[in-house]
DNA sequence: ACATTCAGTAAACAACCGTTCTCTGATTGC
DNA sequence: GCAATCAGAGAACGGTTGTTTACTGAATGT
């Protein structure tokens, strides 16, 4: 493996991700601020001290996971917005959108709900502005749909930060049901899209 | 401190509490699955082997505080479900209480929000059992509405559901708020405000 | 009064932690 | 080709961890 351009790069970039997937890993039965260097390391099959060529320590690690598990999710809303329909066939691709999204990536999105509060203020925080770009996406969105063209700025910020909480929260749903079968998945996904059916009722009424 | 009836179990209660409460502190800035043992007993004063006379390990303290942080909520809540009034001042009721609670309490909120999606299992579970008994009681109240009577069974858990989450979020949020002031603190009232509004709203056409 | 119970103490244990320093050897730019 | 770079390895450090064992002494029941 020698003279191939980036070779050097290639190969860090490797151990870099392989040290991200082990933390993942470990991440499943504990959290953040309990997941140590060294443990790290082990799992990824490196020496504790490779680790410093990555990250600052480990939570400079949730930091980059937090991108990794959330940053290329914005054009994925962007599309699932921009695509039109009836309101009851927007709430089961949204759904069912989420449901796949968990079961393809179950550990990013247990990450993801497990650390949004957690102990590690600056993952915390980095959660926090990811949702909120979120946030601000759906805000847009909804400023070009007709029924809340009329609304307060600050009112679609509501129910933009309803929407993203609850695909949160339909999230972590979906996880903690996975493992008990397929009947649990369904009702869970039965429960989300009847929420979202009572948030779309009070969005139509809400000029009333 | 001699002949007094109970005076070494009342002893044992104080160290107990002690235990507890230092282990609140340092939840403050970690999370549970990385508080240790030693670290406990160090802050409340006592030495670590006085630890294994209250709990089995960290995990066990953490399900006491589960018990003492939720615990006694259900008799609150159950009075502010029967308390009678119009939607609008039952919004304000509610969200000035959980504004109450948050201020006085904010060691056990923050601990319960950064536990209950946390990576401690047993913790996660009891928090979960305490807010499904809250959904419960709640859903039982919509069952003596006059306008969610007709709903079915399964649809009213799920507007308890909405509700009970929308506390926990709720409550976050005022934590989250209330180190950067007092408009802070009253914007996050705003929001969820409007938001228990939206949910009025559904409720009220859910059966049209 | 006296024997029992038991909350809390003290010391020791092997295991693990984060971090520093030094070194190696393959990739790199020239 | 050759010197420079740099990802990763290795060893050592002081410190902390959970747990065990043996012990103390005041509150207890009779």
């Amino acid at each position: 493996m020698s003279h191939i351009v980036g070779a050097r790069q290639a190969q860090k970039q490797r151990t870099r991700q392989a040290l991200m997937e082990a933390a993942l890993v470990l991440l499943e039965n504990q959290s953040l601020s309990s997941l140590g260097l060294r443990e790290v390391t082990r799992a990824a099959g490196v020496a504790p001290t490779a680790f410093y060529r990555h990250f600052r320590d480990t939570a400079d690690l949730g930091v980059a996971l937090v991108e990794e598990a959330l940053g290329g999710l914005h054009a994925v809303i962007r599309a699932t917005l921009a695509a039109t329909g009836d309101s009851a066939v927007r709430i089961d691709a949204a759904v069912g959108l989420i449901a796949r999204h968990v079961h393809a990536y179950p550990a990013h999105v247990r990450f993801v709900t497990r650390e949004r509060h957690g102990g590690v203020r600056r993952v915390r925080d980095a959660i926090g502005g990811q949702l909120g770009l979120f946030a601000d996406e759906v805000a847009a969105w909804l400023a070009t749909q007709p029924d809340c063209a009329a609304w307060s700025e600050d009112d679609r910020r509501m129910l933009a930060h309803v929407y993203v909480d609850h695909m949160v929260m339909t999230a972590s749903a979906f996880l903690e049901a996975g493992p008990y079968g397929e009947e649990r998945v369904e009702a869970a996904a039965s429960l989300a899209r009847r929420q979202l059916r009572l948030i779309g009722l009070g969005r139509r009424h809400w000029l009333d």
